[in-house]
DNA sequence: ATGGCCGTTGCACATATTGCAACCGCCCGC
DNA sequence: GCGGGCGGTTGCAATATGTGCAACGGCCAT
């Protein structure tokens, strides 16, 4: 809508792949170097931009302090972390809390395994859309008509022989995780993690966050991790009622319907 | 410099503070509210800005993607975490990694000590630049121009009575940390917590990080802490010799004069 | 029903942004 | 030591772009 601001965004991205100099912003930008350089001074003055000492730009420190203050502001993520520690506690594995947004899922929380071996995510990293416990539990709960215009849309990478292999599939997937309120992934992501997840609902009933324990099996076998399903819906609904108790209907889906 | 990417620009850390809605926008960037609209609807689409159901804007989920991207690009990271991990098993106690930028200190790594909790949680969140053991290298390293400079502009909060109280205090306690090349920040940020710390130097020699332990003293006394500073001492160097060594010169201040 | 509030849209105006070209400083090769 | 070239920077004129306005429309509360 506004091509000026437009272009200075999509500044962003291009730096995320690694720093760049002027040259290179124009070119990828399609502008004159001049008003690559007037986009990127603005950009610096709002600390979005860094100029490293070999000139070259860089994404800045004010990213991180924004990123920061918007996790924080996230009430589900209040709410659940101290239960999430607490059962992490209780069964020692990786647990995760995700929200979905636009097209993509993120993980917002996590707390890490008191076992060495520990799983590669990221707070903030897009999940495997396709694949994850959670993922599937936030997709679950939308209509119909957007489950499938987003199975349409994805991609379904074979991360091992047991990744969800297409849009039928996946839909069939989302059935079934709608139907009995909790969803695993099976070496779906990576060939020897598990995980078993339960969905956070506010007070309408609307999915709002997911959460997951997740485990290697060199650990624990998939069935051993599935005893786990009773304690992990427990901890999920006793965050959805926190979550609910609080009323804040400030974040996340709450409402049915959402433009797009 | 551009007015409009200026603008903005300028929700976001109007957003940062909790989710307002387009009136409120325009209001604080003090223009109409059909140009806030444009301007939200043009982060939107960036995927900065996130509309929630109650239709109020909020910050959105590319911020953390971006986040999480510009950190995965310091290189000096990648190479000092699995020495900071390390460190963490020997010690026992929380270990970070802060970078000097513009003015300010920032984490970009950081190692929990008993519950690994979720990482990057302080990234962003303004260091205490002025009692902070990591601040007081990283500044402590730069000219004496500069740190002059700095020192002036600084605020100097009484966070404890071992608070830096002010700009010439800060500057002979910069002085002694040069000269021993290693610092302390003892009680001065919370009363309870003592931390050491040490410099990661580049190829030339220059400080490009630093990283430090931190305890509370109900755990360690101050004089247990600083017998961990041999090692502390040894683990910065092993980083500077594997960062000197892969030589890449991407990033952080290497060479010797910076603009300003 | 009706009034008011908030988000949204089309339009005409003018301002802010753009590309250009010339300039500067630096590094490198000759 | 000199000249050429490269990357970044600035002033300017043209115009595309963003702006404010006013009117519309949906929604909630009265």
């Amino acid at each position: 809508m506004s091509q000026t601001v437009d272009r200075a965004l999509s500044i962003l991205p291009l730096l995320a792949e690694g720093p760049a100099d002027l040259g290179q912003v124009a070119d990828r930008l399609g502008v004159h170097k001049s008003t690559a350089l007037r986009l990127l001074r603005t950009l610096h003055e709002h600390g979005l931009v860094y100029r490293q000492s070999d000139q070259r730009y860089r994404l800045g420190a004010r990213l991180f302090a924004l990123a920061q203050e918007a996790v924080e502001n996230l009430d589900v993520r209040e709410i659940a972390h101290s239960h999430l520690v607490e059962l992490n506690e209780k069964v020692g594995h990786t647990v995760h809390l995700a929200v979905y947004e636009e097209n993509e899922v993120l993980y917002i929380d996590k707390v890490e395994s008191r076992y060495p071996v520990r799983m590669y995510s990221r707070i903030g990293k897009p999940v495997a859309i396709t694949v994850a416990a959670v993922a599937k539990l936030l997709l679950a709960d939308l209509s119909e008509a957007e489950r499938r215009a987003i199975a349409e849309k994805l991609d379904y990478p074979m991360y091992t022989a047991r990744s969800t292999p297409n849009a039928p599939a996946f839909l069939r997937e989302l059935e079934k995780v709608r139907e009995q309120g909790w969803a695993t992934d099976l070496g779906g992501h990576e060939e020897s993690i598990n995980c078993v997840g339960a969905p956070i609902r506010g007070a309408d009933g609307r999915v709002v966050a997911a959460m997951s324990v997740s485990a290697p099996n060199v650990v624990v076998t998939a069935e051993e991790l599935l005893t786990l399903l009773p304690l992990v819906r427990r901890t999920a609904d006793a965050i959805s009622r926190d979550y609910s108790g609080t009323g804040s209907t400030a974040n996340s889906p709450t409402k049915e319907a959402r433009s797009r």
